[in-house]
DNA sequence: ACAATAACTGTAAGCGCTTACATTTGATTC
DNA sequence: GAATCAAATGTAAGCGCTTACAGTTATTGT
């Protein structure tokens, strides 16, 4: 017969050492006021009895967490994954813990998982992108939760933005595919209700027609989900239509995946038989064959930059600063002159 | 002049709708109890206040918190993703929530993240593969904490598992690969220090061989960590070794995949001058150009069948009974006779 | 009409911490 | 040696919830 699992609390340890409970928590915590004798015989005691302090306890009294929340759109691929690992080493680095959740790029999902990290009293928040209902912000502004949105940048819009503007890299892509002679482009977009980036990299597209005096009527387009099976779907209708594309410049390198990948299974020969370009620079594009033309984007600069402007605006040290990333187009084997 | 942006708690709800704390609580959760009339009252004023339960309050009132937590090797390859997923999908028809963190598979910093996640309160815990310190499972045991162990199998060891048998499968694998003629074998194979999959699949090819009256002194073994730049890597060391392999078997898709592309890079012509095969069929497998030879792994299989026998164990209806999942060979391009 | 029962609702005691404030102790100063 | 001050520690009041228990009212049976 043994004794009930109790699991022990600072009482318990407050108890073994002979001190108060504030004694403990002070050595838990701040380590100051407390004499070195005292420590010590404290942290024997935690040692002695395997004391580990009860989160939730320690974040109603102390209404801080020290944890911070971060909502992608996705966990299914590697686009964020880079880009949020830089994120947590810097939180990291700066006493923070990371708690991630996923929207399924839903925005009532996303609403949701917000009040949630919110309610486990997560001290700031790691959104994507700007779009999303006013109601939010004002939520999170009344609560006091600072956030910082990443993966975009609009200087016109209030809140902190590490980013990059998605609408401009879209566009200088598109001009350099233009300039290769491409005129019949085709564009396999991500889904652009709800997703500012979306949208904004297919009007990038536009821009760049219309400023090279091309009707962008004709450009034919498919809308679908970020995942490399509705890449290779949009693909293959994109190649039956009646104008075989040059050239099909994909939403990101996700749906450039999906594309190259049913090219090569159709036996096409890329690019000879089409060209393909992608957006996001993940380990995806250098993988694939032939490698992807795709946008650079800045992942793990853009997740340390998020990281520290979030920490200083939870510690009160900076109402944030937006900042703005520059990407670059990579040249790969997918895209070639027509 | 605006007011404090106070947030409103449980008895700000009461006050309003002009009950007790109890009754609103209530209305929150058993809804058991409770007119018609006062839980309409009740959630009026909720929505009027906007109120969102404090989640730290309730957990440390509640004792539990209905949130599950996994502890993953890593998020930086999808080679969890698809399993995880399932695992969540089930635990939120289940009225769970998922927390998920990763420990870069280091053994001290999965140790401290089955702490913070049970310090969080977490009912229950998944986790992978059953090595880690014995003091763990103490631990876990001590704070009856359910667990169940993901991604391998085997009936001798106490704990709940739902997996399959590593060791087996990556011989059944060998078995084919040697059955088509190639004697000279090489290996990536990931870390097998604190990775009893790594470790199990190694000797799994090992087994084939001895079966086969082969010699595996011969055998090039090189060990790295599960990425792609590594797998490139070691291929690239054992292409130039003195006999060039007929066949590499890698520990994953992800070396497997990081060898295929350096293959490219390098001019080989795959399968004709070098075979890989992979394990887990993960995406990547089908992306890659030839397509993956690997192992199948009924991942979302794994995931669902684990969140539903680990919720039976937190809710007490069992005290969890292990799963043996079946693989399958998956022949595809990367693969040929010799 | 009255007791017994059922259906709601309220009271209040924690859950395990942090921290403002009070107290004690020992060192320092004149 | 009394007064002053700083350092170390203790006391106790919450933080925002849940829930056992008690109390109230309405319903039912006889």
């Amino acid at each position: 017969m043994h004794t009930l699992p109790s699991v022990p609390t600072l009482e318990d340890v407050a108890r073994a050492a002979g001190v108060s409970t504030a004694t403990v928590s002070r050595c838990l915590n701040s380590k100051k006021h407390v004499s070195k004798e005292t420590l010590e015989r404290v942290m024997k005691a935690v040692d002695a009895l395997g004391y580990t302090p009860n989160f939730n306890a320690r974040a109603m009294a102390a209404k801080q967490t020290h944890t911070i929340g971060a909502i992608i759109p996705t966990m299914e691929n590697a686009i964020f994954a880079r880009g949020l690992q830089a994120f947590q080493e810097t939180l990291h680095d700066l006493g923070y813990n990371l708690l991630v959740s996923s929207s399924a790029y839903q925005p009532s999902l996303e609403a949701e998982q917000i009040k949630a990290l919110v309610a486990r009293g997560a001290d700031g928040l790691l959104l994507i992108g700007y779009e999303r209902d006013e109601a939010i912000y004002d939520y999170l502004e009344r609560r006091q939760i600072p956030i910082v949105l990443a993966w975009a940048y609009d200087p016109e819009k209030p809140q902190v933005s590490v980013g990059f503007d998605n609408r401009v890299a879209m566009q200088t892509l598109a001009d350099t595919v233009i300039s290769m002679g491409h005129r019949r482009i085709a564009v396999i977009s991500g889904i652009t209700t709800g997703n500012d980036r979306a949208a904004l990299r297919l009007a990038g597209i536009k821009d760049a027609l219309a400023s090279h005096a091309l009707n962008s009527e004709s450009l034919q387009i498919i809308e679908t989900s970020y995942e490399i099976e509705s890449g290779a779907a949009a693909f293959e209708v994109l190649m039956q239509s009646a104008s075989r594309p040059t050239v099909i410049m994909c939403g990101n390198d996700v749906l450039a995946a999906g594309a190259i990948s049913k090219a090569n299974e159709l036996g096409l020969r890329l690019p000879d038989d089409v060209s393909i370009t992608g957006f996001d620079d993940i380990e995806l594009a250098t993988i694939v064959q032939p490698p992807l033309t795709t946008v650079h984007v800045p992942h793990r600069e853009m997740g340390r930059i998020a990281g520290q402007e979030l920490i200083n605006m939870v510690e009160k040290r900076s109402t944030g600063v937006k900042r703005q990333l520059a990407v670059s187009i990579k040249m790969r084997g997918s895209l070639t002159q027509v």
